[in-house]
DNA sequence: GGTCTTGTCGAGACTCAGTATCACTGCGCA
DNA sequence: TGCGCAGTGATACTGAGTCTCGACAAGACC
């Protein structure tokens, strides 16, 4: 686990102190895979584990890892704010509201859009984003047998 | 003032009361223009002008609003979660960084967009939402002068 | 207009996300 | 191995949004 996870090497090359609940929260990520999770998720994953991490440590991680590029914060259709681990370079997230399984597409021409925009409505853009939410192939099976 | 708004005609039409507070706050956020707001901003617009709405009562509106779809939430940079009037028709919101005016744009292609992310991932796509962040023309004049 | 039903309201308690504070600790470096 | 300072945990706090409940008023029907 140690050699382990991009995000601890994020946060390396970001120059930050790899201190223990660091890595620790890290791993925890990192064992969510592609998929979105909340704050609270972490802190019960922290508290059921005994680990002994404040809760204040883990919002401070989280930001620190957003800061870093390492993990991106999301918008739930409930109005919930979550989070995913994902690679530093641009792109969109399709994320499923049953599971919570993301998959990263890439910027398919909305660079383009957006400057067609700035050009048409005068407004300099500055970020743009793009989420897809639906259901992913295993939930619409699921739900189909429901 | 009583005339007007479409929020109220909105409200209406879905076969909602029309109370005094649901119209004064319709009044409210129709004062705002493409601007957004925070249900904050409203709640204390309604007690600086001594409404005697409740905060409760704020949320409530909102929240109708939003399923009437005479309101949409945007959520901006800073996590914070906004709103914005606007038409009951798809479409996508540029929006000021600074002064939080909008100017709504089309869905410019994205339904299609939406469709062949689907075809390639095998989600079922339910739901899409673009926002584009940046600076207003005045803004930009203005922090320009800064 | 009067009356009735039912949806809505305001107040205030409550929950929960996120932040601030501060004494202490352990990481990284010499 | 020891030192300085960034990082941490406990705890208190703020602020958004929800829930409950008795009072009330919108609109329907007469
Ligand atoms: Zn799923
Ligand atoms: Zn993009
Ligand atoms: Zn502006
Ligand atoms: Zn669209």
């Amino acid at each position: 686990m140690t050699a382990g996870s991009p995000l601890v090497a994020a946060l390396d090359h970001a120059g930050h102190r790899l201190t223990g609940p660091r890595r620790a929260i890290a791993d925890l990520i990192a064992e969510r895979g592609a998929s979105t999770f909340t704050a609270a998720d972490l802190v019960a994953d922290v508290r059921s584990r005994r680990l002994g991490i404040g809760r204040a440590t883990v919002f401070r991680a989280i930001d620190l890892l957003v800061a870093v590029g390492a993990v991106e914060r999301v918008d739930l259709r409930t109005g919930e704010h979550a989070y995913v681990a994902c690679v530093p370079a641009h792109h969109h997230h399709v994320i499923c509201s049953r599971c919570a399984r993301t998959v990263e597409i890439g910027d398919l021409g909305l660079g383009a859009l957006a400057r067609d925009v700035a050009r048409r409505t005068g407004y300099r853009i500055d970020e743009h984003r793009l989420e897809l939410h639906g259901l992913c192939p295993a939930c619409q099976r699921a739900v189909a047998l429901a």
